[in-house]
DNA sequence: GATAAGTGGGACATAATATGTCTATGCGGG
DNA sequence: CCCGCATAGACATATTATGTCCCACTTATC
């Protein structure tokens, strides 16, 4: 069921910033009380006027009195900031986490839905809306967008809905073949977000084991050399970040390469790379399309990868992870994450 | 303690409305699905624009579908209706129950706070506020309010506060001695207002029992004069209504009166005079001052009571209140009002 | 199959509101 | 007595909301 925060950040999506702005407001000025707004608006981080109109809204509300000497709470809002706090702790928890999450991991933006994927399953669902929202919100008009495989890309393929294809949008696998069941791989990945998107999308497929003049004559192909082209071009990178053993094992891998991975000790692996705790490459599939060190001259790339049990893999990417780099994650992991 | 929902009025007190408005649209979709904006429009009472604007953003978050042959509710937006449902009865009972009563009254204006003053003491304190707020958002400048006596009247003093002075405010008793005790007088409350608003009173005061030729000079008397030129030419008046038979063995009443009263089944008292259901005025406390005739000439008028016990008072004076009349009171109250 | 009524969506002027910026003025402590 | 910090006023400018018309399209009905 619904609660009523739930529906309200549905209904009311601004409600919660400024509820927060003014429960920050209401806050500080009792922790500083008496205060002036120059004071308040440099800590708050709001600029000087947008201040004043908060301020002034409180004091038509007779929550703080303002005297010469500055603001201060009235009794009435002592009341409301006690009421408030135990209330923005459930509500704010989440914004407040988001920001101590991408200073911890140095990226652009973390974006956290509430639940734990690897309870409800559901919340994979909300992990695909969330990055749906944000790709809406970030691309506009034309773009290429190079994207991996995983159940979690999966599930993002599924949340996508054609009032978002008004953009002209090309969907890319980011690496050829990296060995995952069909349901799963890159290619199928494209083709349904292509299709929940009545947009288009290109095919990249390259068998997994082959000798190395099979490779040469094939990337000479002017189809996949296309297509290679438009993933290097590509405005936004969208990518799911895996356990690194899980991985391993649900691939192909060889026992060499498996044994290497778990002597190494790997924890994350991403577009086929695999990291260690420190964020080292410890092993990489060997293929054509996106390499790492392309992300950094990309515009937008969104990692989604959820659940607690990832915490520790999508530590080990992140400290490899371009600064620009957009997480979504669900609460699961971003507990587990800040307590690391 | 608080609740989240009036934490909520308090810190932004327009999202009730724009939650009600919201929730009507996707009401209304719901029930008349698929329809156009236009229809739409003329039956939520919204101007078209306006309308369209709340239908993109409900578009934006997927709460509705909008094809060629109109709006209908996406699956998201049947599982939040179903949800807020629920919680708009509880939230917004009360300002359907504003509308239905004013209707039902027949006044410009019906206020009700939540909870019932017969129960919970502390309501009293809420009607008090809720008028403060009224006067504060009806007068403009210089103004001369127009005040009777009683407890209600006592506890919307209490509330006033100063910040509602910068206007010009004149305090004067609506009319002379009907025989309160010191603390619920007229004149007592107009002195408590006028020192929680930093403004000014006047004091009228007749004794109760005086020869006639005693009444004559008392109101030759210039000061007294004045002081019922002001109340005639008051801007506002602001009055309760009592049950009759408290109010009559509360006010120092002759045993024929009182007799009189009981018989012609009185059941509500306002300004000194005593109605039955009917809202037929049968007695009448003989004194100068405001009449019931002159509330008619007069602005505003906001009658204050409250507590379900006092619904009958109420009923009978609405019968005769000037239809500019605006009712401030309390849920139990209204929810008895509404009965009847 | 023509027609009329209803649909969404585009365009644009205008009103309302929010914001940035600067200034006046008052108060209290050193 | 002056300095620094305080509020509050004023005003130009961005930004957003709203009112008003119009157009092209679908659909149900005759």
């Amino acid at each position: 069921m619904y609660s009523l925060i739930d529906i309200q950040k549905r209904l009311l999506p601004d409600m919660l910033e400024v509820m927060q702005k003014r429960y920050g407001i209401l806050h500080y000025i009792g922790l500083m009380e008496p205060v002036g707004r120059r004071s308040l608006a440099v800590s708050l981080g709001l600029t000087e006027r947008v201040l004043r109109s908060e301020v002034e809204f409180l004091k038509e509300q007779n929550l703080i009195r303002i005297s010469s000497t500055g603001m201060s709470l009235s009794s009435d809002g002592k009341d409301l900031l006690e009421a408030l706090e135990g209330i923005m702790r459930e509500i704010s928890g989440i914004a407040v986490m988001e920001q101590a999450l991408s200073r911890k991991l140095g990226i652009r933006q973390a974006i956290i839905v509430s639940g734990n994927s690897d309870e409800s399953p559901w919340v994979k669902q909300e992990l695909g809306r969330a990055t749906a929202m944000c790709m809406k919100a970030r691309l506009k008009g034309k773009n290429i967008i190079a994207v991996t495989g995983g159940s979690t890309m999966a599930a993002v393929a599924e949340m996508l809905t054609p009032d978002l294809a008004e953009r002209d949008w090309l969907f890319v696998p980011a690496r050829g073949g990296i060995g995952e069941d069909v349901k799963n791989q890159a290619n199928t990945i494209c083709a349904k977000m292509a299709d929940h998107t009545d947009s288009r999308h290109r095919v990249l497929y390259v068998p997994d084991q082959v000798s190395k003049e099979m490779y040469e004559s094939i990337i000479k192909e002017p189809n996949i050399k296309e297509v290679i082209t438009q993933i290097k071009s590509a405005s936004m990178v969208l990518h799911g970040i895996g356990d690194a053993i899980t991985m391993a094992e649900r691939r192909k891998t060889s026992e060499e390469d498996l044994e290497k991975i778990k002597h190494a000790k790997a924890v994350g692996e991403s577009f086929g790379y695999y990291f260690n705790e420190g964020g080292e490459v410890v092993h990489k599939v060997q293929t054509i399309g996106l390499q790492l060190d392309d992300l950094s001259h990309i515009e937008h790339v969104i990692a989604v990868a959820g659940g607690s049990s990832k915490a520790k893999a999508i530590t080990a990417y992140m400290k490899r992870a371009p600064s620009s780099t957009i997480l979504v994650t669900d609460e699961g992991a971003a507990k587990q994450l800040l307590k690391g």
